[in-house]
DNA sequence: GCCGTTTTCGGCCCGACTGTTTTCAGTCG
C-alpha cells in the first residue's frame, strides 16, 4: 500500500472530526490527524516497509505517536480503520466531498446535511440551483453563486499546474507588475519557491512605494477571469487557465517575515512559530516580535538568526527534519545550478531529437558544460525512431566525428537502451561495450504487476554495462502514475552494483521525484541530474531537476555531473574486463 | 493525539478576508 493511501484515511478522519465535533478535544485531534497526513504522504520511505522491518519504528515519523502507529498498522492490514468506519454511521462518507469546494468547510457541510439532508456534491449543486441554501442562517443568494462557481471550478480539474507552467506565468506576471507605478520588486513565494513539482496558487510578493492603487491598476489593465478577494494589501484572482494568483503588497520592514510566511510550508511555519513562542517571541507575516517591539523581519536571514537558526533553503521547508538539522548545524550542502558541468541524457536527429550531435554539443559548450552524453533511443522504441544495431554503430561514428568539429567539450557516445519486458536489454552486450556510458530505461509495458516490474528492473541492473537508470519510475506528472515496483529493493541493488539513479529534469517527469531523491540521499547514494533534451532549449530544464534534487536534500558531492570529466568516469560502475 | 529550552501534563500559530454580521463565525493559507 502506498503512503498516500494511508494519508487519505488520516485526512478523512480529520474531516470527520471537524464535522461531527463529537470529541472533547476534536480541534486538537483534527490538527494532529492533518499533520500526520501531510507527514505520511511526503515521507521518503514506504510506511509498509517500515512497518515490516522489526528494527524500524513508525513513531520516528514526525507527528506519529503510538496511537497513530497502531492505526497505520491496522490500515496496512485491513485496508481501513474500524473507528473511522463507525463514524460513517453518523454521517455519509460522500459528505466529505463537499470539503473540496472552496467556501464550504466542515461547519457548512454539517449545516447542509442536518438542515437539508444534503449528502453529496451533486445534491449540494441541486440545492444551490434550487435556491434552497439561502434560507439557511448565514447564507444568501451570493453564497449560492459562490458555491456554484466553485463547484464548476472543481469539476474542471485538480487546480494544480506543473512547475514549469507556474514559472512561466510567474515570470510574465512579474514583468507586467514591474511596469506598474511604484512597484520596485516582485518576488514569487509559495510552493513555486519551494520548488514543488506542481503548484496550486501563485503567490507574488510586491514591494515598492504608494502601492494603495496597485489593486485597481492591476485589475483594470489585465482583467482576470474572476476576482476572488481584494483587500488593502492583497488581491486574489483567477486566470482564464484556472490558476489562482495572490498578489500581496508589503512594507519593506517586514519583507523577510512575509516572504517566510508566504513561502511556507504551513508545517514549517507552524513549527517556527511554536519555536518563537517558546522563546517568548511572536512570529507572524509582519515580523518577529517581543511584546510590541519588532526584533526581526526585514530579511529571512535575520528572522532565522534571532530564532537561533541558520537560514534554511526554501526547498527544505517541508517540516521533514530541516529545523532539527539546522539547529544541529547539519543542513545539507545542497547542489546548486552553477555546480552542474554536464548533461548525461539527450537525443539527436538520429532518433527523436530535433538537432544534430554537433548542434547539441555547441549549445552545451555555450552553457559552459565540460561534457555531454548522447543517448539516442534503441530500436524497441519505434515511435521515437529508435536505432537498431547497425544505426547505433553509425551513430557512434557520428559522435566521434563531432568531437573533431566541436572542441573544448567532451562528447561521449551513449545510448538510452530499452529495458525489455523481461528485464533483458534491447542491445546485445558486444554493442553495449562500444558505448562510453550506457543508460537504461523502461518505455513499454509500464503497468506490469509490482513483483514482475521489480524483477524486471533488478534483472536490468545485473547487466554489467548498465551504469545509469533513466527516469526510474516512468511517471508523467498529472498524467501517468509511476510504475509499481519495490523502490527500496531496486535502490539497494543499484547501490550494490554502482548504478547511478537519474533525476530526470524534464518538468513533465521529475523522476526520481523529490521524495525518492530524499530516499537516495538517506541511503547514501549518488545521482545524476539530466535533462533528456530533445533540442538545445531543453537544457534549461536543468533548473527543475536541480530544485527537485534539492528538495530531496541532495548534496553537491553526491551529484556526479558536478564532477570534472575524469572524476565522473571514475565514479561509474567499472566496466567488465 | 502529539510533543517537550514551560518535558509525562497541559498546551497546541497567527492573521486576513468574506459575508452578513452591527461584533462575529467560518474559511483559508
Amino acid at each position: 500500500m502506498e503512503n498516500h493511501q494511508i494519508a487519505a484515511v488520516f485526512e478523512e478522519f480529520a474531516s470527520v472530526l471537524r464535522i461531527l465535533q463529537d470529541d472533547s478535544k476534536w480541534q486538537f485531534k483534527a490538527v494532529a490527524y492533518e499533520r500526520a497526513k501531510r507527514s505520511i504522504e511526503s515521507y521518503s520511505e514506504r510506511l509498509e516497509d517500515i512497518a515490516r522491518d522489526p528494527n524500524r519504528k513508525l513513531t520516528d515519523i514526525p507527528g506519529v505517536g503510538t496511537d497513530f502507529a497502531a492505526k497505520i498498522v491496522e490500515i496496512l492490514q485491513t485496508g481501513k480503520l474500524q473507528v473511522l468506519e463507525e463514524k460513517f454511521t453518523k454521517l455519509p462518507r460522500s459528505l466529505l466531498d463537499l470539503l473540496y469546494i472552496p467556501t464550504v468547510g466542515p461547519q457548512k457541510a454539517r449545516l447542509f446535511y442536518e438542515k437539508l439532508g444534503i449528502k453529496t456534491l451533486d445534491e449540494l449543486e441541486d440545492a444551490a440551483r434550487g435556491q434552497r441554501l439561502r434560507e439557511l442562517a448565514g447564507m444568501s443568494a451570493k453564497s449560492e453563486e459562490n458555491i456554484l462557481r466553485a463547484i464548476e471550478g472543481f469539476k474542471k480539474g485538480t487546480g494544480r499546474f506543473r512547475l514549469d507552467t507556474a514559472y512561466e506565468v510567474a515570470e510574465q506576471l512579474s514583468q507586467y507588475l514591474l511596469q506598474l507605478p511604484g512597484v520596485e520588486k516582485v518576488t514569487p513565494a509559495g510552493s513555486l519557491r519551494r520548488g514543488r513539482e506542481t503548484v496550486g496558487d501563485l503567490d507574488l510578493l510586491v514591494t515598492g512605494k504608494n502601492l494603495e492603487k496597485l489593486a485597481d491598476q492591476l485589475l483594470k489593465r489585465a482583467p482576470p477571469a474572476e476576482v476572488l478577494a481584494r483587500g488593502a494589501d492583497k488581491v486574489s484572482f483567477k486566470l482564464p487557465t484556472g490558476m489562482q494568483v495572490d498578489v500581496r503588497m508589503l512594507p519593506p520592514e517586514s519583507f523577510g517575515a512575509a516572504l517566510m510566511y508566504f513561502t511556507g510550508s504551513k508545517e514549517h511555519n507552524v513549527a517556527l512559530r511554536a519555536r518563537a513562542q517558546r522563546q517568548g517571541l511572536k512570529l507572524s507575516e509582519y515580523g518577529l516580535f517581543r511584546g510590541e517591539e519588532i526584533v526581526a523581519g526585514r530579511t529571512e536571514e535575520e528572522v532565522y538568526q534571532v530564532l537561533g537558526l541558520p537560514w534554511i533553503p526554501p526547498e527544505l521547508r517541508e517540516s521533514m527534519g530541516e529545523i532539527e538539522a539546522a539547529e544541529a548545524g547539519r543542513l545539507p550542502d545542497l547542489v546548486d545550478l552553477p555546480d552542474i558541468c554536464g548533461d548525461l541524457q539527450m537525443h539527436t536527429t538520429a532518433s527523436d531529437g530535433k538537432k544534430s550531435v554537433e548542434e547539441m554539443a555547441g549549445a552545451a559548450k555555450e552553457l559552459g558544460y565540460k561534457y555531454i552524453l548522447i543517448t539516442d533511443h534503441s530500436k524497441a522504441v519505434t515511435i521515437a525512431n529508435g536505432l537498431d544495431e547497425a544505426r547505433a554503430r553509425e551513430n557512434i561514428k557520428t559522435i566521434h566525428a563531432a568531437r573533431k568539429k566541436v572542441k573544448g567539450i567532451e562528447i561521449w557516445a551513449g545510448a538510452e537502451v530499452d529495458i525489455l519486458g523481461d528485464g533483458t536489454l534491447d542491445y546485445p552486450d558486444d554493442l553495449l561495450a562500444e558505448f562510453d556510458i550506457v543508460l537504461a530505461s523502461v518505455h513499454s509495458r509500464m503497468t506490469q504487476p509490482f513483483d514482475e516490474m521489480t524483477s524486471r528492473l533488478l534483472k536490468a541492473l545485473e547487466n554489467p554495462y548498465v551504469r545509469i537508470l533513466g527516469h526510474p519510475t516512468g511517471r508523467y506528472i498529472l498524467r501517468r502514475d509511476p510504475m509499481q515496483f519495490d523502490v527500496e529493493a531496486v535502490f539497494k541493488s543499484a547501490k550494490k552494483h554502482g548504478v547511478i539513479m537519474e533525476v530526470n529534469a524534464s518538468p513533465e517527469r521529475l523522476d526520481l521525484s523529490d521524495r525518492h531523491a530524499r530516499l537516495a540521499h538517506d541511503q547514501g547514494m549518488k545521482i545524476v541530474i539530466s535533462t533528456d533534451a530533445h533540442q538545445p532549449k531543453h537544457f534549461q530544464f536543468m533548473r527543475y531537476g536541480v530544485i527537485t534534487a534539492r528538495r530531496g536534500w541532495t548534496e553537491k558531492k553526491d551529484v556526479i555531473n558536478t564532477y570534472p570529466p575524469a572524476k565522473l568516469l571514475e565514479s561509474l560502475r567499472p566496466l567488465p574486463k
